[in-house]
DNA sequence: GAGTTTGAAACT
DNA sequence: CAGTTTCAAACTC
């Protein structure tokens, strides 16, 4: 009965929203965030012939805008809340419909793959819906890593109808969505290199985009997973999240505790010469982490935490600010911009709640990275996973709460969880050293979604609403 | 908006 | 594996 309760709260909420036209979740939901395996899945079942399932429609189509349908439909979240928002006439069904879809997602190869990815982010705890699952997923060590560059998850209010890219691109960063999806202006690499943002997160491009010769659609599905296989050969990490959090010192997240940025770093660590790790040049300062060990970088000033240890950001997000020069500092200060607004956002969870589709693009985004035979060091890239994380750990799983953002920004999974994925999906031969600096090749931030409380919403959806989420488990 | 700088990705 | 080139984002003016 509580079960249920909380079922019809939460689709009461989706409904809600779903019925809002020019809500934001649904102008997220326009987003492609596809995944590059997923059309190959979808294909696999039309191929079938075996889904005729209303939901299957609705799984994310690249290149197929439809204005009042999402233009990406995640396959994850966003499905669900597509087929909510159809099956709004009739609630009967919502429920199933929101489970097939979940089902199928977690069909997607790379969902299919043990934790992998970022997709399993999404998901990884869908079942928690089966408590069960979601535990087990955390307590095996799901890897969410949170790519930070975009995991900053400064998403939200994404408008995705701008015409300049670039000018998009700079209002969304302006207005703190800047990564969420990814928006490319690639002239030479025809987006199927990990130059491009798209590419690397995984998403194809689309309308924002001003990329030119872009082989990165849908049309162009099979360059486009063969590219990625390539690569992934010559990097089984390439796709994976650049960012991961440390062992030490990872504070349960607690809505009112500030995770220090200490606790994450990027694996394979930055090459740094002249930003002096406080530009976004910087990967590392990029996704919010410190230097660590594995930087090469030369005179690292990295607000987050330098390689030597020092000036590490502490709670009330001035990173190291004695020993910043001001232009240093102001610096900082411009490239926390996206952050203050996140947070802004996040502190009025009633208004981010209707953001969330970038949230949900983002983890899905990751997830076709997966690939069967080299699992995506399954890194999840949720931004906020943790935050999710918390929240059901600690009984509030509906409640949106403000969550600091660098809390958010740096919440990732602990590194030496990896191991355990890596146990769970990959082979052994497959086993890749996450923290070799020469293992980069790590893919770019992926989209670190954050958590917005939307998106939590959503998940908590999909979470009670999936009695069973076959994609956890791994298939051996 | 154009041009420059930067460092990752790709190539040799 | 190291050095070089290519590339596109980040940044500056």
């Amino acid at each position: 009965m509580k079960v249920l309760s909380l079922d019809w709260l939460l689709l009461t909420m989706l409904l809600y929203v779903s019925a809002q036209p020019d809500s934001n979740l649904h102008r997220g939901f326009r987003r492609r965030c596809l995944d590059f395996e997923m059309l190959a899945a979808r294909r696999k079942n039309l191929d079938g012939g075996s889904t005729t399932n209303s939901s299957t429609d609705n799984k994310l189509v690249p290149g197929k805008p439809d204005s009042d349908s999402p233009r990406c439909i995640v396959p994850g979240i966003g499905l669900h809340l597509n087929a909510l928002a159809i099956a709004s006439r009739d609630n009967k069904n919502m429920k199933l419909e929101t489970l097939s879809s979940g089902t199928q997602k977690l069909s997607f190869p790379s969902l299919n793959s043990p934790r992998t990815g970022g997709a399993e982010t999404a998901y990884e705890s869908l079942p928690s819906a089966s408590t069960e699952r979601e535990s087990d997923a955390v307590e095996n060590g799901v890897q969410l890593a949170e790519d930070a560059s975009q995991a900053s998850a400064y998403l939200v209010n994404e408008e995705f109808n701008q015409n300049s890219p670039k000018k998009k691109r700079r209002r969304l960063e302006q207005a703190g969505e800047g990564e969420s999806c990814k928006r490319c202006n690639c002239k030479k690499s025809k987006c199927l290199k990990l130059y491009c943002e798209c590419f690397a997160a995984g998403v194809y491009c689309i309308e924002p985009c001003s990329c030119q010769d872009c082989f990165n659609k849908p049309i162009h599905e099979d360059t486009v997973l063969a590219t990625r296989k390539q690569i992934e050969s010559r990097n089984p990490l390439a796709f994976a999240p650049k960012v991961i959090r440390t062992s030490d010192s990872v504070p349960e997240v607690r809505d009112d505790l500030i995770t220090t940025p200490s606790s994450a770093r990027h694996k394979r660590g930055c090459n740094c010469k002249k930003s002096n790790c406080l530009k976004k040049y910087c990967e590392c300062f990029q996704g919010g982490v410190g230097c660590s060990i594995n930087c090469r970088c030369e005179g690292c000033k990295n607000a987050f935490g330098r390689k030597d240890g020092s000036a590490i950001v502490e709670t009330d997000g001035e990173p190291g600010e004695e020993e910043m020069d001001p232009s240093e500092k102001n610096a900082l200060d411009k490239n926390f911009e996206k952050p203050d607004i996140l947070n802004n956002e996040e502190q009025n969870p009633a208004s981010a709640l209707p953001t969330t589709p970038l949230q949900l693009c983002r983890p899905l985004v990751q997830l076709p990275f997966s690939s069967k035979s080299k699992p995506p060091r399954s890194f999840i890239a949720i931004g906020s996973s943790s935050a999710l994380y918390t929240g059901q750990r600690y009984g509030k799983p509906s409640i949106i709460r403000p969550q600091n953002i660098i809390e958010k920004h740096f919440q990732t999974i602990a590194e030496d969880e990896t191991p355990e994925i890596l146990r769970g999906n990959s082979s052994p031969g497959t086993g890749i050293k996450t923290s070799s600096p020469n293992s980069k090749r790590i893919s770019p931030p992926q989209c670190e979604l954050g958590s917005t409380p939307g998106g939590r919403s959503g998940r908590k959806l999909i979470l009670q609403s999936i009695p069973s989420f076959p994609s956890l488990t791994p298939k051996h």
